[in-house]
DNA sequence: CAGTGGTCTAGACCACATC
DNA sequence: ATGTGGTCTAGACCACTGA
């Protein structure tokens, strides 16, 4: 959970057989053998693994919904306990990385449906219906320069191509989301021709499926204002209504800035939904 | 982190010497040996430990900022190795509902600054500044029976009597925030009384050093609406202005509902920041 | 059936905080 | 010096899955 660990110099205990994953570990324990006391703590051996771990999903080694080897063929591999590995494959699976199944085995996590079901689907009805389905409707989807707002969202230069894709979504035959989306094209590159083609429901499932990137984290800023000329009509409003805005900064396992995203909801008959601890 | 458990039988190993916490846990293993194959399986000893120092944290048995006894200690009183009661713990600091600090202890929750800075605060200038500080004023308290609406969304009877309190919060001198907050005088006895007199900065940090209540996890709907006309003059708002508005249902350590709020936001330059994963 | 993750134990050593 | 939580090991048995 929480990473308070020092700077880490590499040493001994090399991952032995295993092609894969080949870096060094080096335990406390070995540590403190190695070099006299008062310095730096090694990170210990089970987050060392994790990022390791981490760092060949990333690579595309195990897919989304493809299965990890099991805790001892990991532990042979890196020459450590089973408990050690599997403390590092726990503490994945509670942050949502991979997905432990007894008896079968430990799968990366997917936006496929049997796994996060609607894991950052943020809209609902006054009645508790998700906003989303089958009901949505493509607008355009373009190359463009960033421009200074994306720019700074996403953390790229202005003058950086993004792709745009813009969606409306309806609800009850009523258009009442209309979605702006720029994603970076560093890292999906022609997003716009792939998203143009495809049109997915899911655009993080699409994201997984066509670059392998896994969307983890999301950060978003509400705030309510008045609906532009355009905005109106698009969502069928009066000029000047209140509409919700939300601003989306979508992060990758990586920690990359993949998306930024402002959707913007009309009718106060349509909420945005948070439940946190 | 998931409770996929079955429905489980108590049986032997009672937790020894301690008059404190004294159930009875029946381990995997000896329900094994008792009873016949094709049974409920029973609930892991760790998480019936888990469960038993909730309900112990629960009675006040440590309060907020205490330490519990360590896990040593734990561990022979329930009559179990230190590694099925650190388990049990390591879930616990997981929800956030201890913190372990080495070489001092367990200590139990507190939204006291050092602990939980600012969990469930959500509201921020464009520039990023915290509304709350000191800049809140108390508009009044008092108790009524809760109506339909909050009975609702406290799950109590209409006629039941709630608290009621209204605050504004300010920024850079201007009003932006107005919230009407619910609490069921059930759990919270003359709550009304308590915050007249003592108008707390922090509801949450109140409820747990005059009740003893938790509060763990908030859920909350938002959605964009016209400014009442009364909403209008309290904000210093045009009438029908476009306001952000939170209803936030609070949920108890033990899972009650002790809070139904709404939040009124004012102004496009101040949003709800919310980040997810 | 063999292999997987899930639970539980017992013991070692460590860094850290407190007295 | 003592006691705390943090890491790591080694091994046991369990329930569940799939061939």
């Amino acid at each position: 959970m929480k990473d308070k660990s020092s700077p880490y110099r590499m040493k001994s205990l090399q991952s032995p057989g295993g092609s894969e994953g080949g870096e060094l570990l080096l335990s406390e324990k070995e540590r403190a053998r190695d070099v006299g006391a008062g310095r730096p703590t090694a990170r210990p051996l089970y987050l060392q693994v994790k990022d390791q771990l981490i760092r060949r999903v990333l690579s595309g080694e195990w897919r989304p919904g493809e299965c990890l080897p099991s805790e001892m063929k990991l532990a042979e591999e890196y020459g450590l306990s089973q408990g050690t590995v599997r403390k590092a494959i726990e503490e994945m699976a509670t942050e949502g990385l991979v997905t432990r199944h007894a008896g079968r085995g430990t799968f990366v996590t997917s936006h496929r449906g049997d796994y996060h079901p609607a894991r950052f689907r943020r809209f609902y009805s006054h009645s508790g219906q998700r906003i989303a389905g089958s009901q949505g409707e493509y607008i355009g989807c373009g190359r463009r320069k960033a421009g200074k707002e994306v720019a700074t969202a996403l953390r790229i230069e202005p003058e950086d191509e993004v792709a745009k894709i813009v969606r409306v979504r309806y609800f009850e035959e009523r258009p009442v989301l209309l979605e702006t989306i720029f994603l970076n094209r560093q890292q999906c590159p022609n997003a716009e021709a792939a998203f143009e083609e495809l049109k997915p429901e899911s655009i993080y499932l699409a994201l997984e499926q066509i670059y392998n990137i896994l969307i983890v984290r999301v950060d978003e800023r509400l705030r309510a204002r008045a609906a532009s000329d355009a905005e109106a009509e698009r969502l069928q409003l009066d000029a000047g209504a209140p509409v919700l805005e939300v601003e989306r900064i979508a992060y990758s396992l990586g920690g990359d800035r993949v998306e930024y995203r402002v959707s913007v909801c009309g009718g106060d008959d349509i909420h945005y939904w948070n439940q946190a601890d």
